[in-house]
DNA sequence: CTTCAATCGTAC
DNA sequence: GACGTACGATTGAAGA
């Protein structure tokens, strides 16, 4: 605001005053203020004391723990130059306890109150752990559902949104926004006083999502009229648009022609029973008991006549009193608990719908949908028999009204642009959080298989109930002691006589089975609520004591053996549209595969019945079409792509998924409000000089017309090309670069620059800003609370509560929505974040942050890695030996040598651009014409550098010319780890979309080789990551991926580092070298920092 | 009011 | 016509 009054003041703004034209990190330039901050005059006081020593804001931000008196020394006397060692906190405790002597900050306090007491002390703040969960919301009938319109927000939403009042625990010494500067420290200042304590407001319950049960009832019904009318529009709508696009059904049909062609007839199960058999033939007998027994107790199965009822009762006694046992135990253990239980039991009138007992239990005889937890021994049963299945297929089942499950579509959506509210909690609009509505109630889990491997095609369908249970002869169940986050969730209306834990820990041995192949759908978001469960739930170690225990409170587990076949369906064809992978077209593909008959649906039942008998459907679909998927991708040489990389890439982004990324949003209203402002001014002006009141200046259509036609411009006869044409709107260009040349030329006719040229310049610029990263942001984010693991069990409530509390954004990571085979990132997309500040003071990436305040960022980067990952493909041995070389320091300069013949060191700057150029365009398959424009050369002179290239380089040139006869006779390319992309235009008469097919051919065996590396390093780290936390202590966790970047979190010690980094360079280069056997070194390049736009490299 | 294509601009 | 892979905000035409 001040900014703008007083630049109003001087004359009009010029573009070049208001913000930095290009684009380089501004660092810590404190004589221009910047956006958001106070007028100059209250911040003068900054630059007093030691100045020459404080220029890195990482190493001040840092030295303001260390030593908040002196910032040119440590406790040990030590000097910190600006490219010297980071100085972290010490490990030492001794070290601790001097450098705290004088103005503890809350968080050093913290660590040395944990060292020092040897972790007995069970202090809240006792970080040690980088787990983080949702901040608990309360489902309403219409708070969880609402969209938040951008522009009207209520004053406290405002604030809460921005965090403008909350109190803010890391702002003393961390304020990303002013450089890393901090006034109290940096004045020394001896009368710094801790943070007032934080306003007690009213706090949700701590624990996972509690149901308002007023709202929902009253609210709900309403609601639900309202949505069965949406749902059927909704349906009719998805049906007009998957007809005509039913190619994707066909293309399945065809597949599973093709595949019932090369199996004579499908007997899909068949396949796997006899690998079974030799197996546990030994254990038959012993099973054949046990599935008796389950049968029995679980839904009372008609084969066994009446004494199973005896049996029952016999068997569900025992089952009785242990429960008994540990509920006692529990109890005592815990007073969360029994509080949390309390509150529980008096919640005894939810009016939530749950599934009505009687009829479940009907259903389990109809439908024969067996409950697994009926008892305890039952549940031991239940897994002893799914242990020695070789493959089993299962989802998580939400608990709403219908018992949705993550199989429904992933573009599918329950609201309208301009409506103000979803009708379904699971809509996929843009305002909906994927992983916080993965963070759900759930019902359980659902699996299915054959009892009998010698009747395969019999399937049998479990519910493994993992949530609270209200047993009707016995009431609520206690909530076991650290599974309070469950606690409010909605019970289930079932005979369950095992406990919670002991339920969720068969779930979990299920999932970590390594010989069980585990059929699913979607198994990213299915994956996610046990993430949380193993993030947020604390087993009682007594009951379930294993190495795994240490995995607890984290959420990085990797899931081996998931087969996610819309994955597969993915990678068998990832040429195919988003909507083709969905598994209604699925069904619709193999309809042809099993009997028209379909179960009568019961009349009169509830629509979470329904849901049930549909999700044991979908489950035995999949069940029944897994062989054939396994042998798809067995005949594609796609199974190890599959099962070594895909998959397990698929658990390690559902975690990062679920962990998201810190924000700090403290200035961003302030700027927001400053562009807004601006941005209006510019508009008006714009409206002036094209003397029409409805002008718009961000329509490119206005502005084409504006100066090309009303002005009369006409673009310089260089740019001529960038006008669009052959399309509808058939407008010339006003791209920045037309614009930019447009100006230029205008300029160099002598003539003063066009005042509206600038305006649209500087209006797109700020509203790119505002509109792709400031607005949307903040609404993006959501609380997340720092979980503990057991040691911080007995903590005092009223401290940890704002303490652990930050905003984090969980962004919404896709591994099949890019042919190439590389990532992509929705909801912000993470990997478009400007790489340095876009305005003046204002840097996107600094509002990214790590999740705690003793803990930083680091990242690994990749040099050169497309370039290297073509010499390997190419093989062309003057490029391999180029990298090859030890002292291969700048590979473009080196290259540029090779070329030119001459030496490296006189190799200019220019040159080196300029061979930098043409080895991306050969990556991009870009022609000569745009390589000349883009490095301001004329088309021979490009050309010459292309031949010279080519001379040099001639394995490249014959590479690229055997890929694309390779694509031209298999219509697809393949990538180092063989994964495939078809390619129909290859063959294609059109000569555009050809050459295109070729270009494509070319890129995507790079840039998919690429991917596939980097997705190699991400498993190396994953499995670095276990090891690290089997050692014992506090492992990084991985945030992001861009690309050829990696992003982690991790305790700011120098210890912790320096192991990241030696494990980090081992794992994404040797590792991965060794076992895609490159003929290439890879290079990697690491730095840290506290925010993410300031990293230092180390 | 919704949907779709086109344009522009970020990233790697 | 001639630069590969994404996402998303906005506009404006066309359909319901
Ligand atoms: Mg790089
Ligand atoms: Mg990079």
């Amino acid at each position: 605001m001040s900014m703008y009054l007083e630049l109003k003041d001087r004359k009009p703004p010029s573009a070049r005053d208001f913000y930095q034209t290009n684009r380089i990190n501004s660092g810590n330039d404190d004589q221009e203020y910047e956006f958001g901050e106070p007028p100059p005059s209250s911040r003068n006081k900054r630059r007093q004391g030691d100045d020459e020593l404080l220029q890195d804001a990482l190493t001040r931000r840092i030295l303001s723990i260390v030593s908040p008196m002196n910032h040119s020394t440590t406790s040990t006397g030590e000097v910190f130059h600006i490219n010297g060692p980071l100085p972290f906190i010490a490990n030492n405790a001794s070290q601790v306890s001097s450098s705290l002597s004088k103005y503890p900050h809350p968080s050093f306090h913290y660590r040395y109150r944990d060292v020092m007491n040897d972790g007995n002390d069970n202090d809240d703040m006792g970080y040690h752990h980088h787990a983080y969960f949702f901040h608990p919301r309360k489902i309403t009938a219409d708070q969880p559902l609402q969209h938040t319109p951008k522009e009207s927000l209520n004053h406290d939403e405002q604030k809460e949104m921005y965090n403008v009042n909350d109190y803010d625990p890391w702002s003393n010494n961390q304020d990303i926004y002013s450089n890393g500067y901090n006034d109290s420290y940096a004045h020394g200042n001896e009368n710094m006083t801790l943070p007032p304590p934080p306003q007690q407001t009213q706090q949700p319950h701590q624990f996972g999502y509690s149901y308002d049960h007023n709202g929902w009832n009253e609210q709900g019904k309403k609601k639900r009229k309202k949505q069965k009318k949406i749902t059927q529009s909704a349906t009719t709508g998805e049906l007009q648009a998957t007809t005509p696009s039913s190619t994707g059904a066909q293309g399945w049909a065809q597949v599973g022609q093709i595949a019932s062609y090369h199996s004579n007839i499908e007997e899909p199960v068949q396949n796997n029973s006899s690998r079974e058999k030799t197996k546990k033939s030994k254990k038959k007998k012993k099973k054949k008991d046990a599935t008796v027994d389950i049968r029995s107790s679980i839904m009372g199965d008609d084969a066994t006549n009446g004494e199973d009822k005896n049996d029952n009762g016999q068997t569900s006694k025992p089952a009785k009193k242990s429960k008994q046992d540990k509920r006692s135990f529990s109890k005592e253990k815990s007073q969360t608990s029994s509080k949390s239980t309390t509150v529980h039991q008096t919640n005894t009138t939810m009016n939530y719908d749950p599934i009505p007992m009687e009829t479940l239990e009907t259903f389990a005889e109809h439908y024969k949908i067996g409950n697994a937890g009926a008892s305890s021994e039952a549940l031991q049963e239940f897994l002893k028999i799914v242990q020695e299945k070789r493959v089993i297929s299962w989802t998580i089942i939400f608990h709403d009204e219908i018992c949705s499950t993550p199989f429904l579509p992933s573009t599918k959506k329950y609201c309208t642009p301009k409506g103000k509210t979803c009708t379904m909690w699971n809509c996929t609009c843009d305002n909906q959080i994927r992983a916080q509505q993965a963070a759900a109630p759930i019902v359980g889990a659902m699996f299915v298989f054959p009892m009998d491997d010698d009747q395969p095609n019999d399937l049998d369908c479990f519910l493994l109930p993992l949530c609270p249970i209200d047993d009707p002869d016995e009431g609520l169940q206690d909530i076991d002691a650290g599974f309070e986050r469950t606690a409010n969730w909605p019970p289930l209306k079932i005979t369950c006589r095992s406990t919670l834990q002991e339920r969720w820990g068969t779930f979990r041995k299920i999932l970590l089975d390594k010989s069980l192949i585990k059929v699913t759908f979607q198994a990213n978001v299915g994956l996610m609520p046990f993430h949380f469960h193993c993030a947020y739930d604390v087993p009682n170690s007594n009951a379930d004591a294993n190495t795994e225990d240490k995995n607890f409170g984290y959420l990085d587990l990797m899931l081996p053996n998931i087969w996610d076949l819309r994955l597969a369906s993915w990678m068998l064809k990832p040429h195919g549209k988003e909507e083709d992978l969905e598994l209604d077209i699925m069904k619709k593909g193999f309809a042809h595969f099993f009997p028209k008959e379909k179960v009568e649906r019961p009349s009169n039942s509830s629509s979470q019945l329904i849901g049930l008998i549909e999700t044991k459907e979908n489950l035995e679909f999949m069940y029944t079409l897994f062989p054939l998927f396994e042998r798809l991708l067995d005949t594609n040489g796609l199974k190890d792509a599959f099962c070594e990389i895909e998959g397990p890439v698929q658990s390690v982004l559902s975690s990062m998924e679920c962990f998201g990324i810190g924000f700090k949003a403290k200035r961003l209203l302030k700027i927001q409000q400053e562009i807004e402002t601006r941005l209006d001014s510019l508009a008006s002006e714009a409206k002036e000089i094209a003397q029409d009141s409805t002008f718009l200046i961000s329509s490119p259509q206005q502005v084409s017309a504006l100066l090309f036609e009303k002005m009369g411009l006409s673009l310089p006869a260089e740019s001529q090309a960038n006008q669009n044409s052959g399309n509808s709107t058939n407008h010339k260009s006003t791209s920045e670069e037309s614009l930019k040349s447009l100006q230029k030329s205008i300029k160099a006719r002598g003539n003063p620059g066009l005042r509206i040229i600038d305006l649209i310049l500087e209006f797109r610029a700020l509203n790119k800003v505002l509109t792709t990263y400031i607005r949307p942001y903040p609404h993006l984010a959501r609380d997340s609370v720092q979980i503990h693991s057991r040691k911080g069990q007995g903590r005092s409530k009223k401290k940890s509560k704002n303490k652990n509390t930050i905003r984090k954004i969980h962004p919404m990571w896709m591994q099949t929505s890019v042919r190439t085979g590389r990532l992509s990132c929705r909801k912000p997309n993470m990997q478009q974040v400007p790489s340095g500040s876009v305005i003046k003071g204002v840097h996107p990436r600094n509002f990214f942050t790590c999740s705690s305040q003793d803990s930083c960022l680091f990242a690994c980067d990749y040099s050169q890695n497309e370039v290297r990952i073509l010499a390997h493909m190419s093989n062309d041995q003057a490029l391999i030996r180029l990298f090859s070389q030890p002292d291969a320091s700048d590979i473009y300069k080196q290259m540029s040598s090779v070329i030119n013949g001459k030496h490296v060191d006189q190799v200019s700057d220019e040159e080196r651009a300029v061979s930098k150029q043409v080895t991306l365009a050969i990556l991009y398959g870009m022609g000569i014409n745009s390589v000349a424009k883009k490095l301001g050369i004329n088309k021979s002179q490009a050309k010459l550098f292309f031949n010279a290239f080519y001379g040099r380089f001639q394995g490249v040139k014959s590479w690229m010319d055997n890929t694309v006869r390779f694509a031209r006779e298999n219509k697809y390319v393949t990538t180092i780890t063989g994964r495939r992309r078809y390619l129909d235009d290859i063959s294609s008469d059109n000569r555009e979309l050809k050459s295109k097919a070729e270009r494509q051919a070319i890129n995507t065996v790079i840039q998919g080789s690429a991917a596939d590396l980097m997705k190699l390093a991400m498993l190396k780290m994953a499995n670095r990551i276990t090891d690290w936390r089997q050692e014992g202590g506090i492992p990084p966790k991985l945030l992001l991926q861009i690309h050829d970047e990696l992003l982690f979190e991790i305790p700011a010690n120098q210890s912790d580092v320096d192991k990241l980094k030696s494990v980090v360079t081992r794992a994404c280069t040797e590792e991965c070298q060794e076992e895609l056997r490159l003929s290439v070194p890879l290079k990697l390049k690491c730095s840290v920092g506290l925010t993410w736009g300031n990293m230092d490299e180390i």
